[in-house]
DNA sequence: ATTAAATCAATTGTACACAACTAATTCAAA
DNA sequence: TTTGAATTAGTTGTGTACAATTGATTTAAT
C-alpha cells in the first residue's frame, strides 16, 4: 500500500477551482434570470457590448467556446431578438454576429449585475486581484 | 450613456474563473482517458478511493452535486464495474454507494495522475496555496 | 486555371449540471 | 396511531461543453 494521500479530494486544486466556478455561476442565476439569460448567454452579451460586432470564429477566442456551443448559443440569442446572425459577403464561411437595439437595450439592466455579485462574493480587493493573476497563469 | 466599464470581460473574475475550471478539465482528459474516466467521474472515485462507502445523500454534499446529476453518473461507473449501489435496508430511500475491487484496483492507476497535472499547471506552491485559500472563501 | 490544403460554421453524439417534479419511505406531532 | 411534513433518489427537460465529422468556401501552390 503506497502513499495515495495525493489523491485525497481535499489536496486537489481541481476540485475547489470546478465547485466554485459552478458556484459563481449559482450566485449569477438569480440576477440572470431577471433579463432572462443563461450564464453563458451573458458573457456573450459581455463581449457584444463591447464589439458590437465580431465574428463566431474571433468569439470563439475570447470565450475559449467552439462552434458545437456556440451555434445553438447564438441562435437562441437571436430567437430573443437579442443579436442578429449574418454571413460575411466577402467570404461566406464567416458568420458575424452583431447586437440588436434590443440586445444593447439589455446593458442597462444588467448593469447592476457585477456589483451585486462582488458584493455577495465578498472577496477582498487584494484577494481578487491575487485570483484573478493566478487564473490568469492558468490560463497562459 | 453612462459608464458602463464594470460590464467589460476583463474585468470580470467570473469569467476567468469559469474559463480556468474548464482549462483544468481539458488538461485533465488525455490522462483520465487512459483509465477510462471522465473528470467527474474521476472526482467521485476520489471520494470513493477515501471512502470505500457513501450514501448518494453525503456523496452529493461531498461534490456539490445532485441526484440528476449523480444518478446517472453512478450507473455509468456501477456499468463499468468500478462501483456497486445497494439501498440502505435500514432506510431504503438512501442509496449506499461503495467501491468494488476493481474500483481500487484503478486506484493505483489514478496515482500519478496529481503530480502530472501539477507539473503542466506550472504554479508556484505559493500560488497553489493562495489559490486554494481564495476559492475555500467562494465556496464558504 | 486547377487542385490540394486550409478555414470556418454547422451537425452529431456523449456527458454533464441543474431546476422542477415525482414517488416511495420515514419521521413526528396530534 | 393516523396523517401531514420531511427526506431521499430517480426522472424529465433545458442548456451547455466538447470531440469528431461534414460540407461549403477560400487560399495558395503549381
Amino acid at each position: 500500500m503506497k502513499d495515495d494521500k495525493c489523491l485525497e479530494l481535499g489536496r486537489q486544486i481541481c476540485f475547489p477551482l470546478y465547485a466554485a466556478s459552478r458556484e459563481v455561476t449559482r450566485r449569477y442565476k438569480p440576477f440572470l434570470d431577471e433579463i432572462g439569460l443563461t450564464y453563458t448567454q451573458y458573457i456573450v452579451m459581455l463581449v457584444l457590448w463591447e464589439e458590437e460586432k465580431i465574428s463566431m470564429h474571433e468569439l470563439g477566442e475570447r470565450l475559449y467556446l467552439d462552434s458545437g456551443t456556440l451555434t445553438p448559443l447564438l441562435v437562441k440569442l437571436e430567437n430573443k431578438g437579442l443579436v442578429e446572425r449574418k454571413r460575411n459577403e466577402k467570404d461566406v464561411r464567416e458568420m458575424i454576429v452583431s447586437v440588436t437595439d434590443k440586445g444593447t437595450g439589455l446593458k442597462v439592466q444588467a448593469r447592476e449585475i457585477p456589483g451585486q455579485i462582488g458584493k455577495c462574493l465578498n472577496l477582498s480587493l487584494k484577494d481578487a486581484v491575487q485570483l484573478k493573476r493566478i487564473l490568469g497563469k492558468i490560463l497562459g
